[in-house]
DNA sequence: TAAATTAATGCAACTATGTTGCAATTAGAT
DNA sequence: ATCTAATTGCAACATAGTTGCATTAATTTA
């Protein structure tokens, strides 16, 4: 998705498309993967911090984005699949972490992982993993 | 397990059996799942913060407890199993979040769950659900 | 069991992130 | 080009994480 592209997107989901924010979903485009919040802040310096975290919040309540997970007090944001939108978030896969180059993968796909618990009723679930990548392994 | 028994485990660790540590681990053991940061700050109220901190950095490091999840920028605590020492932590289960009631529980055996990604090794995993708990559902 | 030893605690201080209010600025509409 | 509402930056405050250091409490041992 090409910048036209991502500011289409912002607008279609009712925010402005500014340059932060077309800057921030750029970069999280070319990671990848999750990024915790503190490269994201990194890389988007020197942005005022509010600012940053009002974008975040933002981008998450339309569903661009959304917080992956939290690990080591290090909160971690991933755009959100086309499965997602201001009305529904669906993030039924894995998020896997290679303890070796520290990578985040996102998974999807789970689809197979039928999770049951009995006389409870599940809604929605993520797993987070640790291991080796394929690039480690 | 009552007062003495929880003495004997922290020492059995390598930790001073303080009023404090002990009184924790006894208000974690009545809560039976795993608790919330701010409950626990709460609930041992009036301790000092950097002490309360110390402690649960002790008991982490001696696989007393452990760091079961973070959700909304809160980390949750919880004792660990017998499954758990000094030197292995294993924690493959699945914290179940009620969003009726907020309760927090922790469902073990899950080892019937078997996660694959090719090309991947996981060597540790674990599952955050939410939806209705047994007493909402 | 009292003194000695070692670990735990409390306080001060600093860091990072989360959060709100408000005035200045910018994006998108007219 | 102008207008309006959304966005941004700054100040300010809250909470959690973290370290150093002096004081105190839990074990050990004589």
């Amino acid at each position: 998705m090409n910048t036209t592209n991502l500011s289409d997107l912002l607008k279609k989901r009712g925010l402005k498309a500014t340059v932060n924010r077309v800057n921030l979903l750029e970069k999280m485009q070319k990671h990848g993967s999750a990024m915790g919040y503190s490269s994201i802040q990194n890389e988007m310096k020197p942005i005022d911090r509010v600012t940053l975290y009002r974008i975040l919040e933002s981008l998450k309540e339309k569903g661009v984005i959304h917080k992956a997970f939290q690990e080591n007090n290090e909160t971690y944001y991933a755009i959100c699949g086309t499965t997602c939108d201001t009305d529904t978030h669906s993030h039924e896969h894995i998020h896997f972490k290679c303890s070796n180059c520290s990578s985040v993968t996102c998974v999807e796909q789970v689809k197979s992982i039928n999770i049951k618990i009995p006389n409870y009723e599940i809604h929605d679930f993520s797993i987070n993993a640790t291991g080796l990548c394929f690039n480690c392994n």
